[in-house]
DNA sequence: ATTTTAATTTTACGCTCGTAAAGTTTTCTG
DNA sequence: CAGAAAACTTTACGAGCGTAAAATTAAAAT
C-alpha cells in the first residue's frame, strides 16, 4: 500500500488531486483550500515525499537560498555570528548556505561564485577586508541583493550593519585613562580587517582629545592566527623593553588573548589590583574573553543587533522585490565589559 | 560580438560543436579530443559560461557534493577539522557542503534531511553523540556512503575514523602519576560526547592498573558551553573543598580552560613549579590550549590523520562505486603535549 | 592505404517541477 | 437560490541539462 513516491506527479495521484495544485501548495500552503491543504498534509505524513530541490530551483528565477559568507569560520566570533544569522534565516522561511573563506582571497571569490551559481534570493557578506578582491565582491553584490556586515567595503552592497569602532574605542580609552596610566595601542602592522584601521584612528583621536600622547605598537604577522601573532609579538616587545605604558589596549580580543599569554610567559602579572605589572584590554568581547586568566576587560560588539538588522535589511529588499534605493550604513554601539585584566 | 550565453546549447553553438560533446567535457575534460578541449577552454575564457547547477544535478543520479556535518561549528576544534576536510574534498574535485548542528538534535536531523535532498555522493559525519537521533543517522547512512568521525555510533556508517581515547588517556594519566600526585578526573555528569565515556573508563582502568584510587569529579551542566560549565563547576568544587587531589585531569580542553579560569578566580596558582597549588591537564590539544595562562598540558588528537583517513575511506567507496563490505574503525594515537599547566 | 579504434555529431528522450491559459467545480455573498 | 468569486483541474509548454543509440568523422595502427 505504501508505495514509493518518485515525484510530484505520483504524489498528486495518490491524493487524488492535480499536480499543479500540489505545486501551489508547496510554494504557499495558504494558497490552496483548507480541505485540500489538509489532504495534502495527511498524505505528506504517510508518504514522506519532498519536492526535488534541483527541479524546484531550476524553474524558479529565484530560490529560497540565502548565502552567508564569513572570512574565517574557525574564529568563534564569526562562527557565533553565523549561527545567529542561520537561525534568523530559517525563522524567515529561507534556507541558509554558510560558507567560510578561510582567510583566503581565492576562497572568497570561489564562495561568491558558487553562491551565484545557486541563484540565491540574497546574501549576507562579511568580506575579508583588505584581502578581498573588491571588484569580485562588487560584481556579486550587483547581481544579488546583499548586505555586508562586520567589515565594510566602500559603496559595495545594498547596506552595511556593523560595529561602531569609533565610539567603542573611545569608550574603552576613556575608561583606561580615567583609571590609570593611558594606554598604548597594540595592533598588527598590516591588519587584514578594515575595522582595525578605524580603531587605530579612533585611538589616536581620543588620546589627542584627552591630551595624552599616542603610542602605536605595531607587530608583524600575516593571516588570521591572531593569538599566535599577539603572543609572539608580545614576547618580543616585552623582552626588548619596548612597552611605553603599563596599560595596553589591543586592537581586538584575539590579539589580547595572545598578549595575555605573552605576559604570562614573561612573568608579568596582569590586572588592575596591587602587585600587577600590566593592564591589558581588548575589543570585541570574543566568546573566549570571559575565560582568560585574568578575564579580559573589553568592549563588546552588539552581535545580536548586527545580525538582526542585517537580516531585516535583507528581507526588506527581498520581500519588496526591489533593491535598496540608497545604501545605508548602520552602526551599533559597543558596551564596556569590565572584567579583571584592566 | 560577446553575446550573452544562456545555456549549454548556445555555448556549443558559438564554439561550433555539439552540445553533447560540451556536456561530456564538463563531466570529464579528458574524455574529449585535445583539440576540442582547447576550443572549449578558449571559449570558456571569452564567454564565462557555467553549466546550471540545478539542471546538472537533476539529471545525475549522484552529484559531486560531499556533505560535512559537525555537531558544533562555534567550537574551534570542529571548525578546524571541518576546514581540513573542506580542503581535502575540494582537492579531490568535489564540492563540500558544510553544516553545523548547533548542538541540537532537531538541527542535526534537519541537516541530514537537507543533505539527502541534494543527493550527495557521500558524507562525513561527526554526530552529536548521545543527543543524536540514532535511527535518523542510521537511515541517512544507509542511503548515502558515509564515514563517521570524532564521535562513533555503534554499527552506523561505512567507517569510523577517530581518536584513540584509551591510549591517549593512559598516556597523560601515566605522565601525571609519574611526575606528581595522581590525578582526579573532571568531567560533565552527563557528557554529550561518547568520547567522554571512553575517557572516563580509560582513566579508571589506568588508575587501577597503576595502583591508585580513581576520583571522578562530575559537574553539572548541559549543552556545549564547556568553558562556562568547567568554570562554574570548578569554582563550586574549589569553594566546597571537594578537590581530592592537586592534580586535575579534565575530560577535554574546553572544560580545562574553564577550570583554569576557576582556579584563577579562586586565587589558585596553576602549574608544576614551586609555589603552585594545582596541576591541570586537558585532552584534545584544542587550538586555544597553547594560549591559556599557563599554557595547557594536554594530549593531542591527530586532526590531520583523522581528516585524511576519513576522506580516503569515503572516496575509496565513491570511486569504486560500492559501499564498504565491512565496517572499519580506525583509531589514531594521541601525543603528549607538555606545556606548563601540569 | 586500409583497417581499427576512438571521438564526435545527430537525434531523441527523460528528469522534475514551475507556470500560464482555459475550462470546471466549489465556496461564498447577498 | 442566483450570481460572483475563488479554488481547482486539465492541458501544455518550458527550464537546462544527462544520456543513450546510431551514424559519421577523425586519429591511430597495421
Amino acid at each position: 500500500m505504501n508505495r514509493k513516491i518518485r515525484n510530484m506527479e505520483e504524489f498528486a495521484e495518490v491524493i487524488g488531486i492535480s499536480r499543479p495544485t500540489v505545486s501551489k501548495y508547496f510554494n504557499d500552503p495558504a494558497s490552496v483550500r483548507k480541505t485540500t491543504r489538509a489532504r495534502i498534509e495527511t498524505a505528506l505524513e504517510e508518504y514522506d515525499y519532498r519536492p526535488n530541490v534541483f527541479a524546484v530551483n531550476q524553474n524558479r528565477k529565484l530560490t529560497k537560498n540565502i548565502g552567508i559568507v564569513v572570512p574565517f569560520l574557525a574564529d568563534p566570533f564569526f562562527a557565533e555570528i553565523a549561527r545567529n544569522l542561520e537561525t534568523l534565516v530559517i525563522e524567515s522561511g529561507y534556507h541558509p548556505i554558510l560558507l567560510g573563506s578561510h582567510g583566503s582571497t581565492a576562497q572568497e571569490i570561489e564562495n561568491l561564485e558558487s553562491l551565484r551559481a545557486i541563484k540565491p534570493a540574497g546574501a549576507l557578506l562579511a568580506p575579508l577586508g583588505r584581502a578581498s578582491d573588491k571588484s569580485a565582491v562588487e560584481n556579486f553584490c550587483k547581481s544579488v541583493p546583499s548586505v555586508l556586515f562586520d567589515s565594510n567595503v566602500d559603496e559595495v552592497g545594498d547596506a552595511f550593519a556593523g560595529h561602531d569602532n569609533t565610539q567603542a574605542t573611545a569608550l574603552i580609552c576613556d575608561y583606561l585613562c580615567r583609571t590609570g596610566e593611558p594606554p598604548a595601542f597594540l595592533e598588527m602592522r598590516t591588519p587584514s580587517n578594515p575595522n582595525a584601521y578605524r580603531r587605530r584612528k579612533a585611538y589616536c583621536d581620543v588620546m589627542e582629545q584627552l591630551g595624552y600622547p599616542s603610542h602605536l605598537l605595531q607587530i608583524d604577522g600575516e593571516g588570521w592566527e591572531f593569538e599566535r601573532i599577539g603572543m609572539e609579538g608580545g614576547i618580543k616587545l616585552i623582552e626588548e623593553g619596548r612597552l611605553p605604558s603599563h596599560t595596553i589596549l589591543c586592537s581586538n580580543d584575539r590579539l589580547a588573548i595572545g598578549f595575555l599569554a605573552a605576559a604570562y610567559n614573561k612573568g608579568l602579572r596582569v590586572g588592575r589590583g596591587p602587585g600587577t605589572a600590566l593592564r591589558i584590554a581588548g575589543h570585541d568581547d570574543h566568546p573566549y574573553s570571559r575565560f582568560t586568566c585574568p578575564p579580559l576587560t573589553t568592549v563588546s560588539q552588539d552581535y545580536t543587533a548586527i545580525a538582526e538588522r542585517s537580516i531585516e535589511r535583507l528581507f526588506h529588499m527581498i520581500e519588496s522585490g526591489q533593491r535598496a534605493e540608497e545604501r545605508v550604513e548602520i552602526y551599533f554601539e559597543g558596551k564596556l565589559v569590565l572584567r579583571q585584566s584592566a
